[in-house]
DNA sequence: ATGAACATGTTGTTCAACAATTTTGTTATG
DNA sequence: CATAACAAAATTGTTGAACAACATGTTCAT
């Protein structure tokens, strides 16, 4: 049950991060249809490559396949939103609590902190957004699960396609940094219980600021 | 976001469901090499569509895939079969413990119960533990959250194929189908923390009697 | 207007071929 | 005998074209 190692990157692979990155980057809108025969052209591979790059994107959740039909952007829901919070707090908020304040994770949530950091003086709120959700997938890798983190990887994917629809990006990922700060400090001090707790609110605050921003779109 | 719908299953589909009950029901060996040339025209398909299959059944962790190496039957490891109990009591315990004793899913939990029971006489323990997974499926299934429900179904198909490599099925599945019983009991009695306790319980109990049974082997 | 038949474009699947890579087999060399 | 270097064979990676199956839009008859 393959648990770890990833050689080589293959073509289909690599044109799956481009076109990941073109939907997460908005250059894709939701709901877009991708026509196979045109998007096989634009990015010069065939059309048998691409089918395997919509078969990995579609898993991972930014794409939507209907049969017969083609492939389409995925489109962020209330729903959805809904449901990844409710999968993050259910799974971020464990994984924090149980944390070894000396796992090589904290690390990782460490540089990305700095990072949000740096970037909000450009500003480069986009970039802010990566790096938040870099911390918080560092927290999950604090798990050393990797089926929990795998996992985790495609919620952050959907949850991005989503963030890339609202439109007040400085407000949804400003507020954040500080409190990314605190709860890398609760943890660093040995107290992963504490920590927990200020993820969880955390969570539900940032749940409710998207929602009201995504009620703003009708 | 993909929440729903699933009108017409294409032929790579159906083709990936017969490849993966020949693995989970051991009709195909871990470890083994899967040729694309080979199996294609076993399965009578091209090669192409093949390769999509792969793809479908890599991403749910039965099968692994080596870059220019080619496909091969997911090997469980202790590691892999710690991770999965790791997940299933994350998800599964919350799951039940919040769950409302009028949730539909209920009573796919009562006739998983009912088939586990029947088969159980035959005997037919390989049905006994899919329908031991079914109830546990349905389980997650009270959380009405279709990522859960997904990244479930992942994690049940990897753990029959560990199972489809131990050898004392009755030992492995006959004893939890009272206990499920019990648990769907309390749970229709409008006692879910009760329950969910009796469930962790359970997992741990099942746990401990897989990894024996997979130390037995080396 | 309503609905049936048709026209068109797209996806689903197959086939055949070639490039890139790995594995295997052979030979040469210490 | 062991091993390194190299050639040959087999396998995967990717492509392009073709045709069938399906979905949608249009035309035509009523």
């Amino acid at each position: 049950m393959a648990e770890a190692r990833e050689p080589a990157p293959s073509l289909a692979e690599e044109i799956a991060a481009r076109l990941r990155d073109q939907v997460t980057g908005g250059a894709l809108v939701p709901g877009q249809r991708l026509s196979e025969a045109r998007v096989a052209a634009e990015l010069d591979i065939s059309r048998n490559t691409l089918r395997e790059v919509f078969r990995l994107l579609t898993r991972e959740g930014i794409l939507r396949h209907e049969p017969n039909r083609g492939v389409f952007v995925a489109v962020p829901s209330m729903a959805s939103i809904l449901d990844i919070y409710r999968v993050r707090r259910l799974i971020e908020v464990p994984a924090l609590a149980q944390a070894w304040p000396g796992h090589a994770a904290v690390a990782r949530m460490r540089s990305a902190v700095a990072r949000a950091t740096e970037l909000q003086r450009i500003p480069d709120w986009r970039g802010v957004g990566s790096a938040n959700m870099e911390f918080h997938a560092a927290i999950v890798a604090l798990t050393d699960s990797p089926r929990l983190i795998q996992f985790f990887t495609q919620i952050i994917a959907e949850l991005r396609l989503a963030f890339g629809l609202l439109d007040s990006p400085e407000l949804l990922h400003r507020p954040y940094i500080p409190r990314n700060a605190e709860i890398l400090g609760r943890l660093e001090a040995g107290d992963p219980a504490g920590a927990s707790r200020m993820l969880e609110d955390y969570l539900n605050q940032s749940e409710r600021a998207v929602l009201e921003a995504f009620a703003r779109l009708g």
